[in-house]
DNA sequence: CTGTAATTTTGACAGTGTCAAGATGCATTG
DNA sequence: CAATGCATCTTGACACTGTCAAAATTACAG
């Protein structure tokens, strides 16, 4: 019991009410996937947590700023689950190309709510985006890059400038993925066949 | 005499203030394209046009009927646009394609407001949209799937399920537009580049 | 035990969308 | 022409929102 008393506040049971910061993170995550993003509430998430209106004020300088730190996060762990995705042995290259694609769309269409952060205007507009933030989301970006000119190399891709191919791809995932994702497109089965069919018309540009 | 009474400059003066709805639909679209459109609030709209607070309810039940109505209006323009574009006898099937597809991206990238307002999830999602924009929206995606339909008789875009082809050529066009409007990609030149490398892909696809 | 700094709370302010009720004035009756 | 009806506009109010300043609480160093 005594046990954790000398230990430094960065472990839990620091303060007051706990290690606040990462609480506050978690559960704003599930209210982001619960209500929507633009239904999150500081004042709301503070209930949620049972403290404070202004208690998150004291972990995050903003609203903004608590949202950078999810994307952040969220960035984080698609970057790693890409990266492993590529380094499957398992997986010929035209696999992992098609796997690609439709894990990214498939990605977004079951987490729609907290891929709407990640990408959304509210946090990348205005240059509003976290030093943090934007690190991690130019790692992914140049992962993205690094793997379609591997692609490229495989002949399974339009030997075309990488980076503007690059964005292409993107654009078209993401596009795809926002499409559903706004209520535009409405059928979630259909968004896997389309998924399909954008592996077809980029690998079909070869042949 | 005091010199800043709110006069009415009244275009037909049909009523108290002048045909309010027709005036409230513009200023709105200024301050949209001003200030975009998640600072667009119904109260300095009101004050933009010298009228109350609530006025704008009295010809729109919402501040979200209010938006469809911009919308629309905007999709129909749009619309007339993309057919007059399809129906220039001065120019190939080939550049026609690649005009329906600069154009798209180049009206978004200018225009970027309205076009979160057209395509975004603040009216399209949880069946947020008005019955006439739903028409006007819908009317708009058929006529690409016939614009498709003939490019793939002409053989210059991949001839798979037209459906899901303009689904995906659609989802790229969005997506390159949004990563730019959201501020993803920041340089408006490349956006261009990046669109003709689109055009490329897709019309690569069978040579 | 005391003082300082970190943390949380309370109070406040300027915003927002929207509803209810009252005021205004045009248009169409009687 | 006058009166009534109804579309239109205004005022007041409510429940929200993000955020700041200042006060209150608590942990830890000395």
């Amino acid at each position: 019991m005594m046990s954790n008393i000398p230990l430094k506040q960065t472990a839990r049971s620091s303060y007051h009410h706990g290690d606040l910061r990462q609480t506050l993170l978690l559960a704003a995550k599930e209210l982001i996937a619960e209500n929507g993003i633009e239904n999150l509430s500081l004042r709301k998430l503070a209930q949620r947590v049972g403290v404070s209106r202004t208690a998150a004020y004291h972990h995050f300088s903003d609203k903004n700023d608590l949202l950078c730190a999810i994307a952040a996060e969220e960035f984080q762990q698609r970057f790693d689950q890409m990266q492993s995705s590529y380094n499957n042995a398992k997986l010929t290259d035209q696999q992992k190309l098609q796997q690609f694609i439709c894990d990214y769309i498939r990605y977004a269409a079951h987490n729609p709510e907290v891929y709407e952060l990640m990408f959304g205007r509210c946090i990348w507009k205005q240059a509003r985006s976290t030093q943090q933030l934007k690190e991690i989301a130019y790692a992914t970006f140049q992962y993205q890059l690094k793997m379609i000119k591997h692609w490229q190399k495989q002949r399974l891709i339009l030997d075309q400038d990488p980076l503007r191919v690059s964005q292409v791809l993107w654009g078209t995932m993401h596009g795809i993925a926002k499409l559903y994702i706004d209520g535009v497109y409405t059928d979630v089965a259909r968004v896997e066949e389309i998924s399909l069919m954008a592996v077809r018309l980029f690998t079909s540009s070869l042949k």
